[in-house]
DNA sequence: GACTCTCATGTAATCTTATAACATCTCACA
DNA sequence: TGTGAGATGTTATAAGATTACATGAGAGTC
């Protein structure tokens, strides 16, 4: 399993190479990277955390793009269904995937104190809950792992 | 690992079970088990199934009580923080808790053609994400598990 | 028994999140 | 130059959740 997150980088290069990334897949897969859905994951890819819809929303109407709920929803519709982004259901709120592409399974980290989330993968049938799935004979399609608590960071600012 | 929640069972038997179990835990604890908490605990156990803040209200205004949303989500808000039921995320909908009691991090198995859910238990700090956190640092606190897909009866049913 | 403090309840208003429905536009391709 | 699929714009509204404030009920004290 691998994560990233809370480690500092080279932000600008981290989202163009993204951008780039999504760019190309969506070519190669056939799929429609609108000026809207581009601008929706640079927004998204701007932070490492999450955004809520609204948030987005403001930030598109600021620019002059749509400003109706609708425009933000399916431009983030697009991009979770296609495995830009993921919506971390603890916080409705949406976040850029940091591991582009492939259809995987993600488990996330969130800093109750600073907001951080870091994505790792998991292999879904593997571990506790694909054991549990096994045990009663239930077919996981899909998963929601979230874990809430403190960064590495924020657990020294607030050793509590 | 222990699972619960696609089997048949005496439902009537189960009800007043965890009504009983709940209701001595209050009393140890020092814990008011209200008259609406209870309602709402059992209203939440007559369905092994999640049941939306609001679907539950409508039921506490047909028997008379409270008929705003904060009766509702009170009497919730009680019941999670107490262990006694949980909240499905990814429904944004409640259901009780099937091991009633102790701290625990629950993990749920939801049908997404008959809505059934079932309950199992984890250990947040074993398994992939246990390792994910211990990998970066990050100190879990509380975790969300949730996977979807089909129960064995409704694999059956629809075998596609 | 009256006092009072704490916690629970009742209710109105409002906020946040999300979707339905429908008109319009764009662009590849026939 | 159609035409049809998919993307966008906009209005309205549904669904989920909380704030704020008034009222009530019960345990413990004087």
């Amino acid at each position: 399993m691998e994560s990233l997150g809370f480690e500092t980088h080279d932000h600008a290069l981290c989202i163009s190479d993204c951008i780039a990334s999504a760019d190309a897949q969506c070519k190669s897969r056939g799929l429609k990277f609108t000026p809207v859905r581009k601008r929706v994951l640079e927004i998204l890819l701007q932070e490492h955390r999450a955004l809520g819809a609204y948030e987005i929303l403001d930030r598109l109407r600021a620019e002059g793009r749509g400003s109706q709920p609708p425009v933000a929803y399916r431009a983030l519709d697009f991009l979770v269904s296609n495995g830009f982004a993921h919506k971390i259901e603890r916080l409705n709120a949406f976040i850029a995937c940091t591991h582009p592409g492939e259809d995987h399974a993600p488990a996330f980290m969130i800093c109750r104190q600073c907001s951080a989330v870091a994505e790792a993968q998991t292999v879904p049938t593997k571990g506790q809950l694909g054991q549990a799935a096994r045990d009663i004979g239930f077919q996981i399609e899909r998963t929601v792992v979230e874990a809430e608590g403190l960064c590495p960071k924020c657990q020294e600012h607030a050793p509590l």
